[in-house]
DNA sequence: GTTCAAAACTTGAGCTTTCAAGTTCCGCCG
DNA sequence: CGGCGGAACTTGAAAGCTCAAGTTTTGAAC
């Protein structure tokens, strides 16, 4: 039996409205990080994160938490980055099965580098179309739905200066 | 000179809300298309905007507008799905330089097979935890923000159509 | 004080996406 | 009608991601 609640005409709008948002704001923001640092956006969200650490170090695992990354793929990335001289790895004192993600002062440039274009186009793409009040409107809706996908709040650690709710 | 404008804490919070929202659901539905039907998103998009065009037939140039993917990416993947048996290549009358993408009906039950758990995922991790008051502004902010992305609105073309998503 | 499950990573293979050419074909300009 | 630029795809290699093992180390139970 077709038990199945479609999605009605206002939803259905919506829906697709987020799948072409998400998508080509993510283009966007790809394309000008790829052209003005060459790294990919998750490569500089990885170094982003380091860059916002005490030491400008995290764990792997702490990292791969904060950028939502499987430890598999952190690893890949983490690797490429060091080849790349942004990243090293050390040892962590005290247990060594796990790795420490170190920011290189190289790393540090390359950051401070791409991160004014990259912010110029996400307030170019995602803000400054919106009023004020939609701004509001849009974070209470994310929150709603985060906070539905993410029952443990993983995110609300790592969210900065989460709301008090 | 340090001309850039940063975002404030709001800015910052409603950012990274988007991040981790897109990315969860992201995820889930991924996740869930993956063991309920095998495949990826983007592959099942493909097979459900096939099946709402006349005939079950595009172009290759028509059915990239639609699911946003490049030429290249898309030739690829109806390859796949060719090997599959859920779409078949057929040559245009008229224009040899097109080829058409068609929906087998191997492809038809496939996609028919994996369009409820994937509403209802959908309804699940984006409308439910929502108010009816909420989706109307979260589609008022996709809007704005799309208008400002794609001024061609090769979106608004796409957007209004019949189920399934 | 051994054993053992689980934690923290890494590795390699397979799949998807991107990037840069390459091919064929249409339509137009002169 | 003869080029010729551009349109519509395809292809192959490189990059990134996922998945399933595999390693080493830890902590805890017995």
């Amino acid at each position: 039996m077709d038990e199945t609640r479609w999605l009605d005409a206002e939803e259905q709008q919506t829906w697709r409205a987020f799948l072409w948002t998400s998508r080509l704001l993510t283009e966007a923001l790809e394309r000008r990080l790829q052209q003005e640092a060459g790294l990919p956006h998750a490569y500089y969200m990885i170094l982003a994160m380091l860059s916002e650490a005490p030491d400008r170090t995290l764990t792997m695992s702490d990292l791969a938490r904060v950028v939502r990354s499987s430890a598999s793929r952190l690893s890949h990335a983490v690797a490429r980055l060091e080849e790349a001289g942004w990243v090293r790895r050390a040892k962590h004192p005290g247990d060594r099965r796990t790795t420490l993600a170190v920011l290189t002062d190289a790393g540090f440039a390359v950051l401070a580098e791409a991160a004014p274009g990259h912010v110029e186009a996400v307030r170019e793409h995602l803000f400054d179309p919106l009023t004020r009040e939609q701004v509001r409107q849009l974070r209470g809706c994310l929150e709603s739905v985060l906070s539905s996908l993410d029952p443990d709040g993983e995110a609300r650690d790592v969210l900065p200066a989460g709301p008090p709710s």
